[in-house]
DNA sequence: CTATACTCCTACTAACCTAGTAGGATAATA
DNA sequence: TATTATCCTACTAGGTTAGTAGGAGTATAG
């Protein structure tokens, strides 16, 4: 049941740009370095990212990404969606149609269930949470430092 | 987020043993001819499946497959452990030191939120509950036999 | 106006994994 | 003892993913 680095990479990026909403735009390749991975390979993704409307291009000298719209209002459903496309672990999730077993498949409804399940939690997640969780546990990381 | 055919396969090949459940074995090559799937590919599955402990196989004339437990006590859950591995959808959900971000990945903290939702729903559908809805299924279809 | 530093675009490739094949050894039964 | 099934090991084609390469377009600082 993997999930494939793309989207694995393009939340971390789309958590990036969500820590630095509102503080203008923010270079790919310092995101690069920060998450260890190719600026190249980050191109791909955030084009895709741009495409889809979630995130921003400001091009030349002092240019970056950002969030197209407020982390509060990005789900990560629709990370998912952009990078990895659809959720359904079986294609006739999608399209009852691809089997002749059709309405008469007790294993299709299983993994229905297992898609709705998988949905409900990256569309109750939005940015936002991950980056109020991420401050919850930068302060508590703070406060242990005292001890070290 | 894609599951293997290993699974799929594999889930059917399973339910369709749990549907002749205490009406002794039956041969792989029936179960290839009804799933559409090649024989030499359901050994291998059935073959890892038997290794798990989950089917017998009764050698020779006659020989075939069966349940080595009642379908109510086996979950989709250990199927998918078996031919699919891990649920995780990201390696770190299992082992966190993959990463040396450790604690402090919000990232890491959905998906496993993710895994959490998919192991519920495995988790808590046995065999014997998809046998159940194939009842109801053919049943409602044979009623609707009677309007065609 | 021009050098710079970034985004943006298209094409290619290596490596891996999955799905599936092949061929036969082993065992039970009629 | 012939038959019919499971069982075992090795191999392979093909597709997908992850990642690279090279350069064109564009805004800004100086």
């Amino acid at each position: 049941m993997k999930v494939s680095t793309r989207v694995r990479y393009g939340v971390r990026l789309m958590l990036e740009l969500a820590l630095n909403y509102g503080a203008g735009q923010i270079r790919l390749r310092e995101i690069a370095e920060r998450q260890e991975v190719s600026e190249k390979y980050l191109e791909h993704l955030v084009a895709a990212l741009k495409a889809a409307g979630l995130v921003r291009g400001v091009r030349g000298r002092h240019g970056g990404y950002l969030l197209a719209r407020p982390p509060s209002e990005i789900k990560l459903n629709e990370i998912h969606t952009v990078l990895g496309g659809s959720l359904a672990p079986v294609e006739c999730v999608d399209d009852p149609d691809v089997c002749n077993r059709e309405g008469l498949c007790v294993a299709r409804d299983v993994w229905c269930e297992v898609t709705d399940a998988m949905r409900k939690v990256l569309e109750s997640t939005t940015l936002q949470d991950l980056v109020d969780r991420q401050h919850a546990k930068l302060n508590l990381d703070g406060q242990s430092m005292y001890y070290i």
